[in-house]
DNA sequence: ACAGCATATCAGCATATGCTTATATATACA
DNA sequence: TGTATATATAAGCATATGCTGATATGCTGT
């Protein structure tokens, strides 16, 4: 269920994430400090039900939300009350740990 | 958290019930067929965070949204999402367990 | 073919969650 | 005061959840 998935505080920063940005796993880890592992068992998650989609660039996935998902529209409403996560991105870019290959 | 709450079907179910309805926990009992004390934990979770009040009429304490909530504009974008629970109301007046004390 | 990196999956563990039963508290009424 | 009803809390249990470390898979470039 959509609403169990966006309970948990990561899962939630990540799609917020996802909101303004295509992510890539390792960009996650980087952001969350947690292993590659977790991360890419709450991608799955978010997948699964559809909320999010993967897109292959070369040897990286990249994720972003699903717009045509049935909860879209819940989605976006419930994004739009989550602070912002972009200064988690802007760290990321002074670090020079932002995979960009587009 | 907010969304961690409503992301349980059961509490889910119960404010959908009260966007409509004041409740007593015998109710709530009545209509999902848990125990009473596992209404009452439902109801305390979801009063701690301040999604519901209460109010005391007689022995009954009866439960209703807290439209005075940060989070109830956000409540209510998603409980139209969610199936009315109304039929589950008509079959407790239909069983006679419906507690109205006016 | 091989090494290196990104990602996915598996197995196991610690904690969180939702439930039950038993018990305590609060109100109503005889 | 005593009994019945409604609700809350405590303790314990089974399952779900989120994490880690180890391993498998997939792509890239040599």
């Amino acid at each position: 269920m959509v609403l169990k998935l966006l309970g948990d505080k990561t899962r939630l920063a990540m799609m917020k994430l996802l909101e303004k940005n295509e992510c890539c796993v390792c960009e996650f880890v980087a952001i969350f400090g947690i292993s590659q592992s977790a991360i890419s068992q709450h991608l799955r998650k978010l997948r699964d039900v559809g909320l999010v989609k993967e897109n292959r660039k070369g040897q990286w996935i990249f994720y972003s939300l699903n717009k045509g998902s049935d909860m879209h529209g819940l989605v976006m409403k419930i994004l739009e009350l989550v602070p912002s996560q972009e200064e988690r991105i802007a760290e990321l870019e002074k670090q020079g740990l932002r995979v960009s290959c587009g």
